[in-house]
DNA sequence: ACCACACTAGACTGATTAGTCGGTTAGTCG
DNA sequence: CGACTAACCGACTAATCAGTCTAGTGTGGT
């Protein structure tokens, strides 16, 4: 593995334990095994190597889920039908779910770090073109009335949102997700807060299946 | 106001502006117009001053909801109805949003601090006990069968997520609450990701899997 | 008038830390 | 080989910042 390799993993480390503050850049060399000279030889600057470790985690996740979403797309070329939004949808969550518990630390990196200060505006935008992908699917299910109509952005939110809740719970409680009902429990609870507000999934009683359009 | 309310609130803007790290001590002190000194008469050191400002916070947020739990619970004495549990949780949901609107500095420390390394253990776990009363509601939700089986716990994390999400886009969109329907979307959309699977809303994706367990 | 005390002030200091610099090593190509 | 370059090293420095110290100040009690 390449020193600069090495930096990156230790610093994650460090960071996730202790915070961008209480983690000198002398303690990233040293518990990376090099020296600070080498650090800084790859990274400009303390700020540059946070940076360079968000775009890190964050396109390795965004390539992630833009394949699935393409996949799918392949797989299904006439795809503006409500199935097809539907598997779309279940492989994203998925291949969220599956890379957090690969990756526990880069994402806990993401949980504690995105919204912070230190990742300036410019390394955010670098990365933020992936969710109109994510946007997108969303708003075709919305012409196909399968998901609420409240505005898309926030739909993209609440669904990301609960998943990273999701991730976060099954991280310290990973023998959850071996149980096969629980993810479909879980699957089920991400996708009805998106769902409109039907009478019927608002009155058990009633049986008819809702078939729009 | 008190010196101590100054500087508290000088604090506050300039971390959520800037994150703890870039914000020195004495650039808290000159904004709140007092000095170095003062700073540290009234708080021994600077994570002195963050815990006190992220306990100021959490207490008087928690206070809150509890004080709607509470409200409903005397409103309503023979409380383990079905009912009641839904009404209990509707107005804590409301109070939470109505405190994010009200106090959006506040909020966003608590969205971008909660997590930071910054907070340790002990000032975190001197807030939590005000999770049991919300804790306990779900578990009562939980055995009359309104909610889903999935660990309390987690239906607790879903449920706060779904709040801060909202929040956040509130925030940003404050236009959208004055809109009675927009509301009831949005409260029906956190309270079905906690509602039980059952056939009617089951989404399609796991009807062809065996289902026992 | 006088004291006691909580509060205020800001210059100062010791410690820490991001980043530099001059020099060494290892790899590459003609 | 020899010349060039990228990677590497770690002692050093300039700057910053948390926290101290000493010296007031205003207020209320006696």
């Amino acid at each position: 593995m390449s020193k600069r390799d090495t930096i990156l993993e230790a610093a994650l480390e460090l960071f996730i334990k202790q915070g961008f503050e209480k983690t000198p850049t002398s303690a990233i060399s040293k518990a990376a095994g090099v020296a600070t000279g080498t650090l800084f030889h790859h990274f400009k600057t303390k700020e540059e190597l946070i940076s360079a470790l968000y775009l890190d985690i964050k396109l390795n996740l965004q390539e992630l889920l833009i394949t699935a979403i393409n996949d799918e797309t392949l797989a299904n070329p006439q795809n503006m039908n409500k199935r097809f939004i539907e598997n779309t949808f279940h492989k994203v969550w998925l291949s969220m779910i599956s890379w957090a518990l690969a990756n526990p630390c880069k994402f806990k990196f993401l949980i504690q770090f995105s919204d912070s200060a230190h990742i300036n505006t410019e390394t955010r935008e670098r990365v933020e073109y992936a969710f109109s992908e994510w946007t997108t699917l969303f708003e075709k299910g919305q012409t196909l009335g399968i998901y609420s109509s409240m505005p898309s952005d926030l739909l993209v939110s609440i669904a990301t949102n609960h998943m990273f809740t999701s991730c976060e719970y099954l991280i310290n409680n990973p023998q959850l997700w071996k149980s096969e009902s629980f993810q479909q429990a879980l699957f089920h609870s991400c996708l009805s807060q998106l769902t409109p507000n039907t009478p019927n999934n608002q009155n058990p009683i009633s049986t008819n299946k809702q078939e729009a359009k």
